[in-house]
DNA sequence: CTGATTTATGACACTCAGTGCCAGAATGTG
DNA sequence: CACATTCTGGCACTGAGTGTCATAAATCAG
């Protein structure tokens, strides 16, 4: 069902298509399919919550032991990017993400702020203590991380490029920025 | 007439807010109000498109001369970031900043991808050529630049920090994150 | 100052997302 | 079969946003 809405989203862009048409196509009624996503946007959020959830667990899991920022890092965007390359997965994952770089009301969804929520949880609890607060490092840890997904999903992953690949590009770039060398 | 729903929208949320206790406030009728903010969100971002014009404005007296990536971060964050050292302009700023945070509608606002638009086109042009193309690279830098303001906003300004102070830290720690020491 | 033109405002009616409410269909359980 | 639960659809509503049109207000020419 919320694949049917995705090719619509796909071939007319996200805000033309009205949930009218959506259940139309669905064959269900509008009343249904706002119960099933109780918004627009939540049609093409389907299963990316799983990320959220899958974050949720490794924190709970995750030995006491301390780590460097670099080390956790590495450990909490693997969780999220190795399920895209599961191709079945990946697929549907990278049109829903195209079409979520593509639309402000997409890129505002809640499911966003609640990884970055989870992953704030983490870098408080693990990550040695920074002069920055951990509210502000993980911010920019999982801006810089869904960025570069956004990217990986638009662009990276027609030229063979894994979705980590890219993030650990888009990494070491903003390192370099903010170290000296360019 | 945006300070009429700023205040509003601080004492009572964004979204419980409607159109038409905002337009009763600042007396005029409903129309009017959409006519001067075509949107909701307008109202909140607004003067805030400033800082895109001032960005592109740098862009187009640039000197060829090249320069390192870290070099040209500064540049460009430093023209939007010094406004916010003007206390007049800045208290308004950090109440607009701080709703904007708290909204998932106000975080998906044009103006934020106008301005990410515009320092992909800086980075193209003036930065080094590096391995993920400019648009990841810029992406990754607006994104930080912007959560690092945000943060700022929230509750970095409160302790004396500079909103360049806070994106300067934040570029450290994701420097020190990719590179490998914690 | 007056008449004409342009521009800003307000009223009305509309579309679309999203929600509450309720009646009836489907399904499951003894 | 009778009963309770859950699913579905229909209806009516609020709120954002838009098009249209008439009129008020500001602007300008003479």
């Amino acid at each position: 069902m919320s694949l049917a809405a995705l090719r619509l989203f796909e071939r007319k862009g996200f805000e033309p298509v009205t949930m009218d048409q959506i259940a139309e196509a669905a064959g269900v009624s509008r009343r249904t399919l706002f119960r099933l996503f109780p918004s627009k946007a939540d049609l093409v959020w389907e299963g990316l919550e799983q990320v959220v959830l899958a974050v949720r667990a490794l924190g709970e899991t995750l030995s006491e032991r301390k780590r460097t920022l670099g080390q956790l890092v590495e450990e909490v965007f693997a969780v999220p990017l190795r399920q895209l390359d599961d191709p079945e997965f990946a697929d549907v994952a990278r049109r829903r993400l195209r079409l979520i770089g593509s639309s402000p009301e997409l890129l505002g969804h809640q499911t966003l702020r609640d990884l970055q929520a989870e992953i704030t949880q983490l870098v408080a609890a693990h990550a040695p203590a920074s002069a920055p607060p951990a509210q502000l490092v993980a911010e920019a840890l999982v801006a810089v991380g869904f960025s570069s997904t956004l990217w990986w999903a638009r662009d990276g992953a027609t030229q063979g490029l894994s979705a980590l690949d890219a993030l650990r590009a888009a990494l070491r770039t903003v390192a370099l920025a903010s170290v000296k060398e360019g």
